[in-house]
DNA sequence: ATAAACCAGACTAAAAAGGTAGGGATTGTA
DNA sequence: TACAATCCCTACCTTTTTAGTCTGGTTTAT
């Protein structure tokens, strides 16, 4: 159970936009700033897109911005996109019937997990460098 | 971001030995209740073996039991053994240096999530038919 | 002895991850 | 209008991981 780069690269560029949510970024700025090559980190970006995280200006000068206020957006929306669910269970054989205790306690796991990430906002990650310190690093 | 079978049904094997802690179960019985071909299910019970979750006895009417008191195993200790550990960050790549807000944001992550995972024992998941339902059940 | 059980490691097929390549579409600017 | 800078898309390939299989052990109760 580990996070794909997909994930990481994905949270390290959103991180990368938001920091400056007015100005377009291009594939190859976000690529030097990431040090993830640049057709891999247009495929993530094309994710990121088709899920609204991001936006694009085509044409010359065109690129990429965040696509909503970062204080809108979560963690946990960002690796979901990229990550596909993070949903751990998956009772298949007729074993787990109704009340399968395994299946339920992945259910738990999941929403917590969930609930976890969703609760961290880019903004907050943003911000992590000055006032968020202390609640991080514990 | 998923488990894999080996955690799955490592929790599913865990869960029908602690339901039973003081009797042995034999491979092909707990292949036939868990629904996991055998072969599979032995090299599941070997891990949990050197991880020191079950302990076995060998030789005839030889089998498997929990090495613990399920109220001392944690989920988290279960999917950990099997799952690797669930470190989601990597910080590679010179861009991330000393004060990476992906990193901090990363390592706290998973300290949540193994928190969480280590808050919610074995026995707590084979009473869940009963008393934990309200709370696992939202 | 023998049969019932665990043990250990190598092998393989299938899937997923990670990365590449190349051509197409759009648009600002000269 | 031409052209270069840019995003856009799909298919491909390679490597790693997962999941499962196989074989041949060792241990021990009866």
């Amino acid at each position: 159970m580990k996070l794909s780069t997909k994930g990481r690269y994905g949270l390290r560029v959103m991180y990368f936009l938001a920091v400056e949510p007015d100005s377009v970024n291009t594939l190859s700025e976000l690529s030097k700033k990431t040090g993830v090559n640049a057709p891999y980190m247009e495929k993530i970006l094309g994710i990121l897109k088709r899920k609204k995280l991001v936006k694009t200006v085509r044409g010359a000068n065109g690129g990429y911005t965040v696509a909503r206020d970062p204080k809108e957006i979560t963690i946990g929306e960002i690796l979901r996109s990229l990550e596909g669910n993070l949903y751990l269970a998956d009772c298949n054989s007729g074993i787990c019937t109704k009340s399968c205790p395994t299946k339920r306690i992945f259910e738990y796991i999941y929403r917590e997990i969930n609930d976890l990430l969703d609760k961290k906002s880019l903004y907050e990650m943003v911000l992590g460098e000055s006032n968020n310190e202390e609640s991080i690093s514990r």
